[in-house]
Formats: C-alpha cells, structure tokens, sequence
DNA sequence: CTTAGTGCAAATTCTTTGCATTGGC
DNA sequence: GCCAATGCAAAGAATTTGCACTAAG
C-alpha cells in the first residue's frame, strides 16, 4: 500500500504493459496530456495541444518541422481506443458533435459536467446526493447499468451577461 | 382548455407558423416522424425511415423513382435545426458517434435514456426522485442550467445472456 | 409573382483504415 | 531481428453549404 497516490498516467502505463502492449512515445504524450488536464478532451484538441507543447519544447527553431504535430491524428485514435477498450478512460457525450475522452480515476475523483450553451466550455461537477440518488435508479430501471453520464447545459459565467469572471471552464 | 391532448406535432406546426415559417412537406413528413418515435432518432434514420414509408406508400410501384428517400438529407438536417432553435426538439448525447433528437414535450413527458453497450439500443425512462435532486443541485453549481440530460448505460435485456425478451428500446 | 422550402451534389469536418517505416524489447 | 507502435495519406461517414428549382401564400 506504499503507492496509494500513484498518478493516473502511472496506472495506465501500467496497465497496459500488463495487457501486453509495448511502450512509444505517442502513448506517452497522450496519457501525460490526459493526466494533466482537469476534464474531457476531444481527439482534436488532444492533437492541438500536443502541437502546441511540440513546439514549445522544440525552443523556437526546429518548432516548424512538423507540420501537424508530434502526435499523429490517426495514433491518437487508437491510443483512445486502445485506452478504453482497457476501461483506462472513457467518452463523454456533452451533445455536442465531438466525442470527449476523460480518464477514469478512483471514485473520490468521479465527477459530471457542465456544458456552456453559447461559449461550448466544459467544467465538471461532482455531486453525492446524485450519486446516491442514480445507485437507488440504477436499480430499477430495465438495464443492468454499468456506468451513467450526467451533463448540465445553461450559461456559464463567462457568457452571462453581467457578472464577475468566476468560471471553472476547462476548454 | 380545450386542446389539452394536442399533438406534438401540431403544436410545432403552429410554433412554427406563428415564427413566420412557411408549411413544406419535407417538414410535415419529420414532424409525423418524430411525433409518432417514442425515443431519440439520429438524422440518418429519419432519413432511412422517411425513405422507406414513402416506398411503402408509393403501392409496390413508383418506389424506385427517388434515389434515397422522400427528403433529402439537407432537408433534415435544416429542419432540425429549425425546430432545435424555436426549443420544439433537443438534442440527446448518447454517446454514439451521431447526434440523436426527439421532440420536447410537457414535463409530464420529461425522461432520460438507457443505452446499450452491446447494440446500441436507446430507449426511455423517468424518475421523480431524480428529477427532484437535478433541480435542487441545479441551484448550486456555477452555471445558469437550463437543461439537463442523463444517460444510464449497460446491457440491455435483449444483449443479456440469458434473460427473457422484456425490452424496451425504441430503435 | 415573390420568396421560403426543398433537392442535389459538392465541400467540410471528424474518424477510421491500409501500408510503409521506426523503434521497443 | 521480430513485431508492435507510429506517421502519412487515402477512405469513410456524418454534417453543412451553394445553387437551381418548386411551390406556398
């Protein structure tokens, strides 16, 4: 029990070595960026940033090698793929054209989300009295759930008329 | 008080009369659709499902004249967006790849979905005691709500080993 | 007759797949 | 050295857009 705050990407990793998968620097980048962030990313966005931090990293010269990124479109897939087919994350449908991925952490980490109507900004949210509430549902309803998504959409901070900048937005 | 039992559909027809819109028969033939579905449809099966009424209709014989279906798929997909921004349809995150929409209704029609793993089954269903606990934690979270979706997913009775044929998915 | 409604086809965007190359073990 | 991991480019699929034609008012 000496590893008990070990971090998500260090399970996956992990795991997936178990699973028999071999290690690669694409994977990597991914789960990093996925451990990093607060909430759901689309396989866009994940491209996106890891282009970003390519290029960063790349300390300004050899920055425009690439033309798209370090990581490419088509391995991200499969990594998210091969990722929740291992229950290592999983989607998250906000309504809105895009899939999102997020990782699956312990329960103390499991959470819901708030999508913005206007900006599309997406927060999370974790509430026991819904959990409690969707264990007693899960029980009657004529499927045998095995997991249950939660999405709030209004107005967030931001977008609202007059009012302070207090979001909690994560994309 | 006296068209309390009016149709889904005839209130959108109005709606969207008194919004300035025009009558057209590809927007008739959505609104039957969608009013006569009890759960969520992606684009692509009204347009299958419009296509194979319109070939049973045609009686056997003029069924082959059009290509892929009585309206075409620009159609739908303008007419749905039509009717998601007058509030007369929502959309549904399942989950899925495509985007599902089903009418609004009066609240005593209100109700979530249950998807299925395995095959992909939506179908309905409701719970006070959870619709109680949406609307008080509404109040506490950083975003105006002004809709919620829930989603339950697992197996469904007609993927289950062995369980009897009791389910209610609607496509 | 005027202009919204519709169909068709091309364009976009997101996601998946096929194949050659690179790199972990 | 073998085979999984990756990149690239092409294929697929869903959705959107441009334009010509039809039809509602």
């Amino acid at each position: 029990m000496s590893g008990a705050a070990e971090s998500w990407a260090g399970r996956a990793e992990r795991a997936l070595e178990a699973a028999g998968y071999r290690r690669g620097g694409a994977r990597s980048a991914v789960l990093t960026l996925l451990d990093s962030q607060p909430c759901a990313l689309t396989a866009t966005e994940i491209e996106g940033s890891l282009a970003k931090k390519s290029a960063i990293a790349a300390d300004g010269r050899a920055a425009v090698r690439r033309p798209r990124g370090p990581v490419s479109r088509a391995s991200i897939y499969r990594i998210l793929d091969e990722l929740e087919g291992l229950g290592l994350v999983q989607r998250v449908a906000t309504g809105q054209t895009m899939i999102r991925f997020e990782p699956v952490r312990p329960a103390e980490h499991h959470h819901h989300h708030l999508v913005c109507n206007d900006c599309g900004a997406v927060a999370p949210f974790a509430d026991t009295e819904l959990e409690r509430t969707i264990r007693e549902l899960s029980e009657r309803v004529p499927l045998a759930v095995s997991e249950h998504e939660i999405v709030l959409r209004g107005q967030c901070s931001e977008c609202a008329p007059q009012q302070s900048r207090t979001s909690d937005s994560c994309n």
